[in-house]
This record gives C-alpha cells, sequence and structure tokens, in this order.
DNA sequence: GCCAACGTTGGC
DNA sequence: GCCAACGTTGGC
C-alpha cells in the first residue's frame, strides 16, 4: 500500500466538495509526469489532499482509491476545460483514479510544517518551483503526517 | 497581483 | 532535434 499526495485549488475544487460527493473521480491532470504518478496508483492506496493556491496551503485531509487506472472521461468532452482534442479514443492519453473521503483532518497541516520537518529530496511537494500535483510520498513520512492529527 | 519555475508548442 | 516563445502553476 501507497500514499500519495494530490493536489486541488479548493476554489476549484476542494474537500468541501469531496465532503458532499463522498467520491469523486480525480479528473483534468494533464501533466504526463503527474499522470504516470497516477497510473501507478492502486485500489486501497491512500493520498493526502492538498489545498493549493490558498493562504494558508497544506494538507487537509486524506483520501482511498477505490478505483484506478480510468480513463480521464473529460478529455473527450469539448464542454470540459479539459478537453484534449488530440486525445485518442482507441488510446486515450490521460488515465486517473477515483478516490472516496476518508477522513478531513481538523486542522490542516501546512506547508510551512512540511518545511519544518521534512527535507526538499524526501518529499517532492516541499521543493521549491515544485509544481507537481501528484506525488508520491514515503511511508515513513506518511506515518509522521498521520501521527499529528489531532 | 506578481513572478519564478517549469512544461509545452511549434517554427526552423 | 533545438530552442524561443508562450502558458500555467502556485507560493508569496
Amino acid at each position: 500500500m501507497n500514499y500519495w499526495l494530490m493536489k486541488s485549488e479548493p476554489i476549484t475544487y476542494g474537500i468541501g466538495h469531496l465532503e458532499k460527493e463522498k467520491q469523486c473521480i480525480w479528473d483534468g491532470v494533464r501533466n504526463y509526469q503527474a499522470r504516470n504518478f497516477l497510473r501507478m496508483m492502486q485500489v486501497g492506496d491512500l493520498a493526502f489532499f492538498y489545498h493549493s493556491n490558498i493562504q494558508p496551503p497544506g494538507i487537509v485531509g486524506l483520501m482511498k482509491i477505490i478505483e484506478s487506472n480510468l480513463d480521464d472521461p473529460s478529455q473527450f468532452d469539448p464542454n470540459s476545460r479539459y478537453y484534449d482534442p488530440s486525445s485518442n479514443p482507441q488510446n486515450p492519453r490521460w488515465q486517473t483514479v477515483r478516490v472516496e473521503l476518508v477522513e478531513i483532518f481538523s486542522t490542516m497541516i501546512t506547508l510551512e510544517k512540511l518545511k519544518q520537518n521534512f527535507t526538499q529530496d524526501k518529499l517532492m511537494v516541499i521543493k521549491k518551483g515544485n509544481r507537481l500535483s501528484v506525488t508520491p510520498v514515503e511511508q515513513e513520512i506518511a506515518q509522521v503526517i498521520l501521527s499529528w492529527r489531532s
């Protein structure tokens, strides 16, 4: 079982949205490196939900992967902002996963706290200039983060 | 709102 | 296949 971190802007889709929906397809990732991580995810993996582009940014909850290796439906939807006209339906370019909400943390684990406790090479999300919206999290680091829940 | 970092596109 | 131009991300 592996741990991941997935970013979303709360204005677009925050953990409150997931709380209402209970589960969702994590669509709209249009970066090959992030997609490759999505392809590696397996049912039962856990993922931290990270709010980006907000003050303060940080981890707000935990999700579970409940379906893996799905073709992202938004790539074929001309009305979607994630529509990719050059993706071939016979060989879709973008895959993703379905997630369900496990829990919302009572207090956010801020980016600042992550930076104070981990080094850049141990946790991708705190790397300067890192823009990947899907990244792996090492077991030991995941355990430490989970132990901070109050 | 700014802008550094970085990914993608497209002309050559 | 190079690389300049451009677009996007996301912390601040």
